[in-house]
DNA sequence: CGGCATCCCGAGGGATACTG
DNA sequence: CAGTATCCCTCGGGATGCCG
């Protein structure tokens, strides 16, 4: 054979020109470990916040509710290495760290921003679904 | 006080007009829930999958690359909850269960593949990045 | 075929303490 | 202030086996 159909190594695949192919349904593929920093637990929300305007850590982590400063810092560290996110230091005395995004950080973050926009405003439906569920839920367990 | 302005119980917030106030950035909103339903490393894929049209269990098991049994029931579970995903079930011998989505469901998918859709195409840029900031790593690991 | 139950391992992630 | 480093433990999630 000469080029496999999957790559389960983890190398993205190349078409017969070179091209680069991405497809977050494979497996292994680049763009699907680089979603995963985008839509991450954490990830969504530091970019979200970031497209408010730069924040420094602390009160970015202020910010972000809930987030611990360890998956903060990673959650940073991976978003600065896929280039969505720029950090700059001022070696001051105390230290002064800005966190803000690239360009292409500020075009991912607007779609996180729709995607969390229609979450908000239609949490009164989800809510409505999750009761339903759950009272059909109740109803078969008494059933039996 | 008469309303506190954090809700770490996790009960959504309402305003003094008892409308509901959804806020992803604070922990325990309902709607950060849901978005870790939507955005999490399998749902993204299965909603975006479905957005193609409806599938069966095993079908859309096999377009999602990589998901195991336990971890697709799982999601599938959660977003049927939510109301974004419906399950049919036709109880043949051999049983046969499709899964659609829900008009809201549809939605949600839309933003998920422009998101998609803009990392797949600036995957060069994030891995030119990536490269360019392990080299710069490696050069610091070099001096010390 | 669809999918719950059980077991089990390793990564995810929190709390704390220390450094520049 | 802005992190790294360490400890430790939970639970995500894979493998397997069994039912409708």
């Amino acid at each position: 054979m000469t080029a496999p159909l999957t790559n389960p190594g983890g190398a993205d695949a190349r078409d017969a020109d070179d091209q680069l192919v991405a497809d977050v349904f494979a497996r292994g593929c680049g763009s699907r470990r680089t979603l995963e920093n985008i839509a991450g637990k954490w990830g969504i929300l530091a970019l979200s916040a970031l497209h408010e305007g730069a924040y420094r850590f602390n009160a970015l982590r202020r910010r972000v509710d809930g987030v611990s400063e360890k998956m903060l810092s990673q959650t940073l560290q991976a978003l600065e290495r896929d280039g969505l996110v720029r950090r700059d230091v001022q070696t001051t005395i105390p230290p002064h760290v800005e966190y803000s995004l690239t360009p292409l950080g500020a075009r991912v973050a607007e779609r996180l921003i729709g995607l969390i926009e229609l979450v908000e405003s239609e949490l009164g439906t989800v809510l409505a679904a999750q009761a339903e569920y759950d009272r059909e839920a109740a109803d078969r367990n008494r059933r039996k």
